[in-house]
DNA sequence: TTTTATTATGACCAGTCGGTCGGTCATAAT
DNA sequence: ATTATGACCGACCGACTGGTCATAATAAAA
């Protein structure tokens, strides 16, 4: 029988290098052709794994949360108090924004897209899906907090984690665009103090 | 002789014009051809206007940072309490993501772009300069606070005003992509005096 | 070796892109 | 009335787009 290939793994193979394409150009400017040509395939092969274009803003979006939430798991591993997973939440995601700094774009790219679009496109359902995991958690976290008496029992959970969700992206956005090389990490850990000072 | 007609007023005109379709379609995705249907004109005319079509993307960040600055000033003039400064400029900065939402969408938009294009592009530097001025604005609405004993001496105006900035933008953006309900008056203010509670 | 189902390909298609150009038109100065 | 000039236009250009399809290559099964 032919030669049988893993399908999904090359998906992710040429979600991978096509974002490599969208971080320079962005989603819309970033032809099939260049896709395939850097991918080392014909540009006909494109459509014995993808249906269509956006089929691959599809793919791209689980790759990119992937690996995002990879990264983030590595560097807040092994810690066990709340309050310490929160601040290093702050701290790490905004670092991850300078060490991923394609990923970012490339998230910022594909949530215009999505905001555009009126209809409910399977890409925009998985990003909110990711959006709304990651705050959820961080909601649970704030609640450990909470129980362990670090935080005043009154405060909204879930306006906090928001908040922090918000920071992060906010922190990256504008490190990214003023090319701001103040330090992150004393920085993040102001605003972290600041804020755990304030929720007690 | 032949009648005058104001250049850079219509530059104006059109770009609003455009940044409608902007916001629908992305600048990429945009052609010339639908921005001079829709503003009523041929599609030669647009170069008696405008050198390319990035000459365009010029003259949005312009209409784009003039418009936000002018409703934001609107609702928080006649103010002069500096606390009460920052907290409006957090909370009437969230609304306004809701309410300019259109504009947000092509800040996204021209953002992704300026970022991932490496060359200083005019467009690009625009949007740098009012960020840094919105940046000093409020850092120096902090110093103010701090002058009245509001906020601690030794707080960082600097850090705390990336903070505030990036706090807005972070907001508005989770609300647009998750179409979040939840009452923004409300967490803003709860955001805000957890703030300030933490920056005394 | 032959068969056969799958994978891989690039020429090709109809359509769109940004941008140019030659030329018409309206108007104001003469 | 004539003339000069900027405003305005759409046909046209080469390049490129996303997507299709007939055909070629591949490799396991017969």
């Amino acid at each position: 029988m032919p030669k049988i290939v893993d399908k999904q793994a090359r998906r992710k193979e040429i979600a991978k290098t096509a974002m490599n394409l969208f971080a320079q150009k962005g989603f819309d400017s970033t032809s099939i052709r260049e896709i395939t040509s850097c991918a080392g395939m014909g540009k006909g092969s494109f459509y014995d794994y993808f249906k269509d274009k956006e089929d691959l803003l599809n793919e791209t979006v689980h790759v990119l949360f992937s690996e995002w939430s990879a990264a983030l798991a590595l560097k807040i591993k092994d810690i066990d108090d709340p309050v310490m997973q929160l601040q290093r939440l702050l701290q790490e995601g905004a670092k991850l924004g300078d060490e991923l700094e394609q990923l970012m774009i490339v998230y910022i790219d594909i949530w215009r897209r999505s905001v555009s679009q009126k209809d409910n496109s399977e890409y925009s359902k998985t990003l909110q899906f990711f959006l709304i995991n990651y705050k959820k958690a961080i909601s649970t976290i704030v609640d450990a907090a909470k129980a362990q008496g670090k935080i005043r029992k009154n405060a909204d959970s879930s306006a906090i984690a928001t908040t922090l969700l918000a920071l992060v992206d906010g922190l990256c956005l504008h490190r990214m665009i003023l090319k701001d090389k103040m330090d992150i990490n004393r920085v993040s850990s102001d605003i972290f103090s600041i804020l755990l000072n304030g929720m007690k």
